[in-house]
RNA sequence: GGAGGGGUGGCCGAGCGGCCUAAGGCGCUUGUCUUGAAAACAAGUGUGGGGCAACCCACCGUGGGUUCGAAUCCCACCUCCUCCGCCA
């Protein structure tokens, strides 16, 4: 969420901010007017309970009971008129949130100008794509012929864009979670082990509600809400808290299931594993002082990287443009791993620095070691991976000619002894 | 699920209709003293909002209500603790 003061006071910056994401810069304008129409109202209400204040006190010290019972009947009508004017105000508070709060962050000066996801330049691209000698498969292909992946069992159960990983493939998948936890506990983060349903206001704390309703998944009986990334639990955390600078940065890590309802992507990715409403995925999140979250970005990026390069994955590292920029992104970076056998770049990762924006929502505040004026933190947020996909990079990128498909050296640990998955 | 007891500033903790403008302590900041530090002493120090400012308003788990006036009384809900019941 921005800061209302800003919106005031640089509305123009706001609006060139929405129009490079290619949005509508009216709710500004909307904004605007509530908030003048807002604060008018809330002068006006203050000043009837400074009076009411002063007058109470004078009620207290009267002795006279005539003159006091006179006072108290006419402090009555001005009780109700401040009830009225308050329900007024809170209204127009209420408004003015709901504006506010579809609003996506202020892109940072360094992202790129562009219409949409064809405009993201490339970075850079790691590493070499394999040759084969053969025509790699691609994982749907490969998984049923294996074994480990069945598609029928999934809408058995479930329904479309379920799915059950079978065997050595449920197993590789598990060998991916644990070996990427464990990296990035090297790397430094914390572990978290949260739940993976939530109540709303720590969906509004990290800025999928209310704008996102219609992708996540909502117990209405109990009004719990499936995560869609751990980002979420990630940031609710935190929330309300006061933290001494000193501890500062906080680095976590979590694995948690993530689900979706997808209906805005509804008929994209329609085969195999690469879209599903359930999916796995390993997170990093930071929170640091303002000064250095994009130090902070850069080494995130890093670490997510690395994960890539330690599996032996051919990926590119792409940055998201204007156009393309994730709802509370100040800036984002994408990392995409090539897989050989559907010939797609698929996006494993996308690692974002979001300022303020999720803190201001949530509340999570700092006070500087010089005893300074509290200030928001800055949170980052990056997947370290996400699953199906890189589950896919690996199965495409270690087959073999008879099909089988080779464990990465990372992995094997893992993997009970095996080191390639056959029939 | 049932019964009882709690939720107060960065933290601990008192207050249970009007001098609460929330005691006291810890922490933090500054000063005195000291070669320096510690200790001691003194002063300051909650959060958010409105106003050019003086100043004003709100906030004592959350939301309602009673009252001229609510941290304080009433109702609902959330949450923590103790006990009972039920269940992996």
């Amino acid at each position: 969420m921005l800061d209302i003061n800003l919106v005031r006071e640089n509305p123009e910056v706001v609006r060139e901010a929405l129009r490079k994401r290619q949005m509508d810069p009216s709710p500004v304008d909307a904004v605007l007017e509530v908030d003048t129409r807002r604060r008018a109202a809330l002068s006006e209400v203050e000043a009837l309970k400074a009076q009411r204040n002063a007058t109470s006190t004078e009620i207290s010290k009267m002795k006279d009971a005539a003159a006091r019972q006179e006072k108290i009947d006419a402090m009555r009508e001005l009780g109700e008129r401040i009830s009225r004017l308050d329900q007024a105000y809170k209204q127009m508070e209420a408004e003015q949130l709901a504006i506010v709060q579809i609003i996506p962050n202020i892109p940072h000066a360094d992202v790129p100008l562009g219409m949409d996801d064809h405009d993201n330049p490339v970075i850079q691209v790691y590493g070499k794509p394999r040759e084969f000698a053969f025509t790699p498969k691609p994982h749907w292909d490969l998984g049923p012929d294996l074994g480990i992946i069945d598609f029928e069992q999934g809408i058995k159960l479930t329904g479309s864009r379920f799915y059950v990983l079978s065997g050595a493939g449920a197993r590789l998948q598990r060998a991916l979670i644990a070996w990427m936890l464990d990296l990035h506990i090297r790397q430094g983060y914390t572990e978290k082990y949260t739940p993976f349903m939530v109540k709303s206001d720590v969906l509004l704390a990290s800025g999928q509600l209310p704008k996102f309703k219609d992708n996540l998944y909502h117990d209405v009986e109990e009004d719990y809400w499936m995560v869609p990334t751990a980002e979420v639990p990630l940031t609710g955390i935190h929330m309300g808290d006061f933290i001494e600078e000193a501890a500062l940065p906080f680095n976590y890590t979590a694995y948690t299931p993530c689900f979706r309802r997808e209906k805005m992507s509804a008929g994209r990715d329609v085969r195999g594993i690469k879209r599903g409403h359930q999916f796995d995925k390993v997170e990093m999140y930071k929170y640091c002082r303002p000064e250095d979250s994009m130090a902070e970005l850069q080494k995130m990026v890093q670490d997510a990287g690395q994960t890539c390069a330690d599996l032996g994955l051919h990926y590119r590292m792409i940055q998201q443009c204007t156009g393309d920029l994730g709802f509370n992104g100040m800036i984002a970076y994408d990392l995409e791993v090539w897989a050989p056998g559907c010939g797609e770049w698929l996006e494993v990762s996308s690692i974002s620095n979001v300022g303020d924006f999720q803190a201001r929502r949530a509340n999570i505040k700092y006070r500087p070691a010089d005893g300074g004026k509290p200030r928001f933190v800055h949170t980052l947020n990056g997947s370290g991976l996400g699953l199906p996909r890189t589950l896919i990079a690996v199965l495409e990128t270690y087959q073999q000619s008879d099909g089988s498909i080779q464990i990465p050296d990372v992995l094997k640990p893992w993997m009970g002894g095996i080191d390639r998955i056959t029939k």
